[in-house]
DNA sequence: TCGTTGTATGCGTATATGGTCATAACAGCC
DNA sequence: GGCTGTTATGACCATATACGCATACAACGA
C-alpha cells in the first residue's frame, strides 16, 4: 500500500516534504550531532566539543532538527539542553545499513563465483 | 541496538555513507522516479513524458540511483528498461509519514485544548 | 544596571549540485 | 559502412547551503 495507495504518484507537496525531511539527514554533521544526542541529553557546549564544529553552525543544524521535530531542548539555566527523539532516525538508519550490507554480500559472493 | 552499538558514534566514513544515501532521497524529481517506476518498469520516454524533466536530466538522476542499488535496467532493443527495488524506499517512506502524521495530530490536539 | 556567559543571526565565501543545451557514444537497421 | 533513434557526458549557469566570523540578543549573577 505505502505512501499514497498502490497506483498513484504523490502530490508535488508531499514528494517535497519527503525530501526536506531526507535532506535533513543528508548531512553528515546533522547526523554526527543526532548520534552524540543518541547518547542522551547534551548541552551545546559538550555539542561544540565532541564535534569541532563553530557554534553558530551547531546552532543552525540544531535548530533545523528541531523544526522537524527531531528534537528538543529545554533551558538548565542559561544553558540549552537539547534532547533528541531518535527513535525514527534509528530506524530509518538500520534500514538502509541493512540494505547496504545485503549488497555489499551480493558482491562478495558475485567475486567468489567468479 | 542500531547503527553501531548503543554508546558509539559511527565512524565519519560510515555517517558519509549514510549521509550519501539519504541525500539521493533529498531530490524531489528522483523520489518522483522512484515513484513512478514503483508501478513497474519504465522506459525513459515514459519517464521523461511523465516528469517533464529533460533527458539528460532523467539520465544523470537514473544513474545516480542505479549506482545505489536502487534501480536496475536492462535493454529492451534500443531502448532502456528501467525497474526499481523500492521496497527499501517504501519503507522508509512510511516510516516518516508516519512520523508527520503524529506530529500533526499532537498538534492538532494542542490547538483543541486551548 | 552592568558585566558575563551562552545562543541566535546577518553577512560573506566556497562548494556542491540541479538543471539545460549541445554533442558524443552507442545499439540497431538498411 | 552510413542513418536513425536512444542514452550518456562535457560545458555551463543558477541556486542552495555548509561553514566561519563578527555581532546582536537573551538570561543570569553581583
Amino acid at each position: 500500500m505505502g505512501v499514497a495507495g498502490p497506483g498513484s504518484i504523490p502530490s508535488p507537496e508531499l514528494l517535497e516534504e519527503f525530501s526536506q525531511f531526507f535532506r535533513l539527514l543528508s548531512e553528515p554533521a546533522r547526523l554526527q550531532l543526532l548520534c552524540h544526542l543518541r547518547q542522551g541529553p547534551a548541552d551545546v557546549a559538550s555539542l561544540i566539543e565532541a564535534t569541532g564544529f563553530s557554534q553558530s553552525h551547531i546552532s543552525r543544524q540544531l535548530s533545523q532538527l528541531q523544526r522537524a521535530g527531531l528534537l528538543t531542548c529545554d533551558r538548565d539555566g542559561v544553558r540549552l539542553v537539547y534532547r533528541a527523539d531518535t527513535e525514527l532516525v534509528e530506524e530509518l538508519c538500520d534500514l538502509v545499513q541493512k540494505r547496504m550490507k545485503q549488497r555489499l554480500q551480493q558482491q562478495l559472493a558475485q567475486l567468489q563465483t567468479v
